[in-house]
DNA sequence: CGGTGTCATGACATCGATGTCATAACAGGA
DNA sequence: TCCTGTTATGACATCGATGTCATGACACCG
């Protein structure tokens, strides 16, 4: 590879002036400008980043680590929405900064965090990005002392700034929208139990139904994710069975996530429930794929990755730049509610409108 | 940052033999080498990555570009396996080798490749893989003449090594299993024409019927992929139509992804078919969000994503350490077929197995 | 007991940029 | 004309590692 000094040499000046005409931080005349790029040119010259930074004790790095899975490692690939677009959204940002993501996969093992940091203090990166698969609490502090850092997705006990999901305001707006249709009766598969995404929806489900003068009926809410683990269907079956043995059976499904929805598609088409005409269904993620593709489309609340590993990245710049720490630790950042055709006004009870549950048990 | 020299001054010793400590690259005294280790702790000392491959002209850095959607940005994403697998699997392997990856998403902006190359190049990267969002031939030479370059899911006309799914093999080994069931009339749902995968999955599966005395009818092979766009739905409830008005409908249908099948499943139940008793469904991808929630599971051909990343960085790898390029530029990998509830054995015709076609047009 | 080899350590130069300071040429103002 | 200021350029030191070479202290061998 070739460096400054041989630039320099076929250009007939010296590194410095070439260093000039690279930086433009000093005037130069013309002719030797050109000279110098012609010889930039003709050796394929590229500026060494080790030897900058070096030299100007900066590295223009931000570090990023994602996949940092408890356990299992395939589950949550299979589960949620790929995170990957938290590292897009944090990308498309440093990029605009100048600043180059070094990104780190854990495969899943939690316990490689503290070499990844390592290496990532070798190349002296300025800040880092540390990127949960899904919401949850972090319960250790991560190494790197005096690093900045921002959480995405996950926040700690120990202040660190930290953007997620507002996964109440999320539920809440979408359950509002359920509302606004007329509907009364809803009932609600939520995530598993123990995971914040789980508890904090639920809040916005109850604040939606409270504002609407609604009351709250337990039996209408059952937790059902199991990550796509074979019981599963059974376990969704056997909720909507509950929901619907009743002589108010609900006319509206929320789904903690959108495969959920996909599988309640599935189990109420089989019992011969359609949906929306008898049963509005709406899900949470906007996971495209699915979103888009089930049909009727599925109503849904955004999960709005992308612009979270945006927010995040700017939270870090601003770190960077000296500004203070944001005052709250913890940014929420809110998504849309993405209304498609699953989600239509109850209709009034009718003989068209009997849900049949000969189906029953027929898994 | 503390440096060589602060944690030399703290041990009483010379860099030198604080370097030496460090790689273990020559004897050192018990006592010294504890003395050095008691001072880069209490430092929080961390070589510098910069120094280091200044004076060594090794950066143990590898490049990955991803993302380089030709036009939509979005499209893609929604449609297909998520290309962070191949990430994945290229990175697992890298890591191994203590090489660092650099990866650079181009957000779906093909002219920004010149730009991210370069910034590899500053950071003196010692080689680059580059990852296509599908299986595409690439029209233009990528820049950085002298970096050994590994192209996966995609390759080029210049002999660069290149790493692809096996698409021929994987239909063919899939369709040799839809036969061995004792399905003869098989249709097919195909991705976009032009696309390579379309291209060779479809000499697979005629390949897999020639074989087996079948023969091959072009009324049953429609292209039906539109990306998730709204037409779609139409478009393959039309195919669908068109083949199940026949005297002899097939008894089986080939999904060019798991999305299609997802579609496939929804319309033949709209149509009061189900799957399988009256048609078996099999999928293309194995991407587990669809084939392992869609009811009955999906049997689907696994495009095998995560082991092309780990080959393309294994080739690439080889590449690095002075072996030659692999004979053939270019290396398939092949997936495995997944089998799953989606595929059984053709039912003997009777009346509960007559095809119902009032639901036709419903749509 | 002198010679040779290994151990243990340090001085110094070097990698490729750039900041600091010096220098020369020339312009314009007093 | 001399002084000052700007332009244009280069010499040199420096960032933090490590390769090369040198040195002193032993140990072992004949």
């Amino acid at each position: 590879m070739a460096t400054i000094y041989d630039v320099a040499k076929h250009a007939g000046v010296s590194p410095k002036t070439v260093s000039r005409v690279l930086n433009k931080d000093a005037p130069v005349s013309e002719k030797t400008r050109k000279a110098v790029a012609a010889a930039m040119d003709a050796l394929g010259y590229v500026p060494s980043h080790a030897a900058r930074s070096m030299k100007s004790n900066k590295s223009d790095l931000v570090g990023l680590i994602t996949g940092a899975i408890s356990n299992a490692d395939e589950i949550s690939t299979a589960a949620g929405l790929p995170d990957l677009l938290i590292v897009q959204g944090a990308q498309a940002v440093m990029e605009k900064a100048n600043k180059t993501l070094l990104i780190s996969d854990t495969g899943g093992r939690l316990d490689r965090v503290p070499d990844l940091v390592r290496t990532f203090q070798e190349h002296r990166v300025e800040g880092i990005l540390y990127v949960a698969d899904f919401h949850k609490p972090l319960q250790l502090a991560l190494p790197g002392r005096d690093i900045p850092k921002v959480l995405v997705n996950c926040f700690d006990q120990f202040g660190t700034p930290a953007v997620v999901p507002d996964d109440e305001g999320g539920q809440y707006a979408l359950t509002k929208s359920v509302i606004a249709q007329g509907h009364e009766r809803i009932a609600y598969l939520t995530l598993a139990p123990g995971q914040e995404a789980t508890r904090l929806r639920l809040l916005g489900f109850r604040r939606a139904l409270e504002e609407a003068g609604l009351p709250f009926d337990p039996k209408l809410v059952q937790a059902t994710d199991l990550f796509g683990t074979p019981g599963e269907r059974q376990l969704i079956w056997d909720a909507l069975d509950n929901f619907f043995d009743s002589d108010t059976p609900p006319t509206a499904i929320c789904c903690g996530n959108d495969r959920l929805a996909m599988a309640v598609y599935s189990i109420l088409r089989g019992r011969g429930i359609s949906v929306p005409e008898q049963v509005s269904v709406v899900g949470y993620d906007d996971h495209r794929l699915i979103s888009e593709t089930l049909y009727p489309a599925l109503t849904t609340a955004e999960l709005p990755y992308s612009a979270m590993g945006a927010r995040a990245a700017q939270v870090l710049l601003d770190l960077l730049s000296g500004n203070d720490a944001p005052a709250t630790p913890r940014i929420t950042v809110r998504g849309q509610v993405k209304t498609r055709g699953s989600l239509v006004a109850p209709r009034a009870a009718s003989p068209d409108n009997v849900i049949n549950l000969s189906g029953r048990n027929e898994i």
